[in-house]
DNA sequence: CAATGTGAACGGGTTCACAGCC
DNA sequence: GGCTGTGAACCCGTTCACATTG
């Protein structure tokens, strides 16, 4: 039945991923969708996305489906998707630079408004339209820009001083991409991708099946 | 007891946080390390150090802790690190080019052996020391260089194709960070990120919290 | 006594299966 | 008839608490 009471963490993990795959359809084709079509767009099982979507609080109607539109707008609301949530981008590293020219993030509502690195050449500088800042720098920036997001690519080793420099600096949300275990208060969000770790993970199924080296 | 009978998958995840952790300890100071220990080091609560390690059929010392080398080995055997994985990266767009200059990939025993993209003027050309071939060259790749897992970094459009092409040579590993959902065999292991999604389930909780737009 | 190893309780998430409704 | 919505069963992983052992 109703209710926004409370939505399953595992379940807001999925709703980007409904989100684009109803994107993939066109609304002058069919303007309803059943969870059956909905679970092969998004590689989910069917019984899953009816129980997620029943967490909206969404009504689809039965024996027909749910009504395109209407389902794009509820998950988009649930998302808190009208809101723009500016993102600093802290280390201009390879995967830092990379990341601040994403376009993926822009496109999906976080706009990288500023960049900080320690490189005297880059600081003062702008990168593919983003603006460098210095460390030292970095509460005015968040406030200066609205910052709700902070991106850590920095080196391991100033990953933790950086973390903690963005929560002073009063942002609440932090995705790390270093390896390393961040410390970080109760209330603010942290999300760690690890990219060692996912291919060490891919690594040990390669190594329990093959046994083998080589391919 | 004893048993590498089958290693839960989600102690197989935190294998690689233990290995990393025990690393940041020096050998001299100390050869011997406790479960809250471990921990804290890794950002794991000690129960759950104990019974994944427990899975590994490696024993501690009751009132001591663990063998600081000898746990080392331990975890580093049960992943399979003792193998190197080469990696082929394709597309070399922005992310790409990240990944395939990322030194993290090669410290953890995965080198970036070559990349694919469809780019002429990159074809044939060697970038920041990988070789990049064209997409139909991508099976005699996989055999040159017995590479045993694909990053797959292209557009949407081509990501299916080319996650088809990489099984059709015989990658039984792919690591995706396209935003789509990607079909592969059972027995053919697909980890994606997605970072997109990773910042609306960021922004999921900013707009839980804050219901507002800024900082 | 200190710290491991582990059965047992617990909890979240997934799957099943079917009643309910259009 | 077809598809949603959902209680109930099930499964996996986490946490607890304690017996066990160097």
């Amino acid at each position: 039945m109703a209710g926004l009471g409370h939505i399953p963490e595992a379940t807001v993990a999925r709703l980007p991923l409904y989100l684009r795959a109803l994107g993939e359809v066109t609304p002058s084709e069919q303007s309803t969708v059943s969870s059956e079509e909905l679970a092969d767009l998004s590689g989910v099982n069917a019984a899953k996305v009816r129980k997620d979507l029943s967490y909206l609080g969404t009504y689809g109607t039965r024996g027909v489906g749910y009504e395109l539109d209407y389902l794009k707008f509820e998950i988009s609301r649930a998302l808190g998707l009208s809101n723009t949530w500016p993102v600093v981008v802290c280390g201009l590293g390879n995967l830092g630079r990379a990341l601040a020219n994403h376009t993926g993030f822009t496109d999906a509502g976080f706009p990288v408004a500023a960049a900080v690195d320690t490189d005297l050449d880059k600081i003062g500088a702008t990168i593919d339209g983003v603006p460098v800042f210095a460390p030292a720098d970095l509460s005015e920036v968040v406030n200066e820009f609205e910052i709700a997001i902070g991106v850590i690519a920095t080196p391991a080793s100033a990953a933790q001083g950086v973390a903690e420099a963005l929560v002073e600096a009063g942002v609440k949300s932090i995705m790390s991409f270093v390896p390393t275990v961040l410390t970080v208060p109760d209330d603010v969000e942290l999300r760690v991708v690890d990219l060692a770790t996912e291919l060490q993970i891919l690594g040990f199924h390669l190594h329990r099946s093959n046994g083998k080296a080589g391919m």
